[in-house]
RNA sequence: GGCGGCGUGGCCGAGUGGUUGAGGCAAGGGCCUGCAAAGCCCUGUACCCGGGUUCGAUUCCCGGCGCCGCCUCCA
């Protein structure tokens, strides 16, 4: 049973579950102001795998993802630029699934937008002052810390502590350095929303309590984002949850950061790099391979060197793929799958390391979404398939290999698609193969150089050429 | 100042109170091979420093050093 270490605690337990073994999971996704960076990449990676191994441990996932397209960042850009608001948002999303659909992460079953839940912020705000635990100011609406039970549960620091730390300026009516704004009141250019306390826009924190409860319900299971929202974003969610009455995400997760030669990767130091330039240079496999290759919550440093390591591992996956396709027998048309119906003559079913290949990988992943184990497991396997294929077994390679790749699939990754060589290709490396077959190496190593040139490589196999990219 | 984390081979990065340190990449040697490529095999003797607990610590505790994150917008 998959067990993931919880923020507010500490402690990994199972996720909590409804009835039908319903899981609601919440991430706080993206501000769309500008593209997406190589922190954002590693972020989506990390919740579309836990997306997919929550499905495949038999959980009925639902998994939200907002989208936050009203902010000071958005309405600072646009003024700047001298465009409207909406029109830098609606690029920095398209950007945003872009790169997303580059990296094979699976859209959230629910994308919201801010603007669409402003009404509902409204009610919230108004409602955190009709309690008394929010209070109006000149220029907004903020939430008294000091009124929450608990603030700083997922800081894990006191309220003092929290309030001698502050580096927040108190303002002339901010009662305390940590309340923060449920509302903020229009400054002239901003869009604005009609509230009872004046026309404004809603404070970030607000958003994702609405969006969560509204479409996950109250005590929902997850909530997820990265290390640097802990505090004060999430812990500020929270604070309204609890100041409402609310039962709020009954555990949270939070991925680690990206770091560029030891210092996080962040829009605001300007040390990031654009996920698209990444995802150009790579295979964008290499990324999803070398995100999965650490623990989730650690610093993980990204940089040309462990994305071409990543990259480079990745081959050999493919060969074995490819390679695999090569000894299949025609009538073999079970597709690889996680519980394949009738599957009693199966090679798996009679492989043993197969099966317990399955075993070890569940196990690792099971233990706080342990993909670094989990990833050695299969990439151990697929060393030991290469084996057997050497060796001539093939019935062996088939059944360890395709759980190997069946199980990398679970993590997003697919092995590269066998592409057909044109017949071009195909007459210039039959052109090589006569002269090598006549001994002229010379030509041969010309014709080598002239596929190379177009893009082919081929390689010579005990049983004849092979020609790939 | 408060809170949290990290320091493992050439690099990245798991993990563990004790005979054999995951996995990847790189490197060297080898099998195969016209050459190359691919694949496979072999090779590495690490755990920041100082104490303590222990029969035994890289792993637990204390202290130190170094680095990082959060306390402000940030995935």
């Amino acid at each position: 049973m998959l067990r993931l270490l919880d923020t507010a605690t500490g402690v990994a337990v199972p996720p909590a579950e409804r009835a039908g073994a319903r899981v609601g999971l919440y991430v706080c996704g993206a501000t769309v102001y500008g593209p997406p960076h190589i922190g954002h990449g590693r972020f989506a990676l990390v919740y579309d795998v836990l997306r997919r191994y929550l499905a495949r441990s038999g959980y009925d996932v639902r998994h939200v993802s907002n989208i936050t397209d009203v902010d000071d960042k958005v309405i600072d850009r646009a003024a700047a630029e001298g465009r409207d608001w909406r029109e830098v948002a609606e690029e920095a999303e398209e950007q945003w699934w872009a790169a997303m659909d580059a990296m094979g992460v699976l859209r959230p079953h629910e994308v919201p937008h801010a603007t669409d839940y402003v009404e509902e912020m409204v009610s919230l705000v108004a409602e955190l002052v009709r309690l008394g635990v929010a209070y109006e100011t000149s220029d907004g609406v903020y939430l008294a810390c000091d009124a929450v039970e608990g603030y700083g549960t997922l800081a894990h620091q006191s309220l003092d502590s929290l309030r001698s730390g502050a580096r927040a300026v108190v303002g002339e009516e901010k009662r305390s350095p940590l309340d923060f704004a449920v509302w903020k009141k229009a400054k002239p250019g901003e869009p604005t929303w009609p509230s009872p306390f004046g026309p404004g826009r809603p404070g970030w924190h607000t958003e994702c309590v609405v969006m969560s409860l509204s479409l996950l319900g109250e005590g929902f299971e997850l909530h997820g984002g990265g290390l640097d929202l802990v505090f004060p974003h999430h812990e500020n969610e929270r604070a309204q949850a609890v100041a409402l009455g609310r039962p709020f995400a009954r555990h949270w997760v939070h991925n680690g950061l990206v770091v560029v030669g030891g210092e996080k990767m962040s829009k605001s130091l300007g040390n990031y790099t654009e996920l698209k330039t990444l995802l150009d240079a790579y295979d964008p496999r290499a990324y999803r391979l070398l995100v999965l290759r650490s623990y989730y919550r650690s610093p993980l440093e990204v940089g040309p060197s462990t994305l071409g390591d990543a990259a480079a591992a990745l081959q050999r996956v493919d060969e074995l793929a490819r390679r695999l396709e090569a000894v299949r027998p025609r009538q073999d048309t079970v597709p690889r799958g996680w519980d394949a119906p009738g599957g009693q003559s199966r090679p798996a079913a009679v492989f043993p390391a197969a099966q317990s290949l399955r075993g070890r990988f569940v196990e690792a992943m099971d233990d706080d979404l342990g993909t670094p184990r989990a990833l050695a497991e299969v990439l151990g396997a697929v060393r030991e398939a290469n084996r057997l294929l050497d060796a001539g077994e093939a019935t062996g390679a088939l059944a360890l290999g395709d759980v190997a790749l069946e199980l990398l699939g679970v993590l997003g990754i697919e092995p590269a698609g066998v592409e057909a060589p044109p017949a071009t290709i195909v007459e210039l490396a039959g052109r090589r193969e006569s002269a090598r077959r006549a001994g002229d190496y010379d030509a041969a190593d010309r014709l080598r150089d002239e596929l190379a040139a177009q893009g082919w490589k081929v390689d010579d196999l005990p049983d004849g050429p092979r020609l790939h990219r």
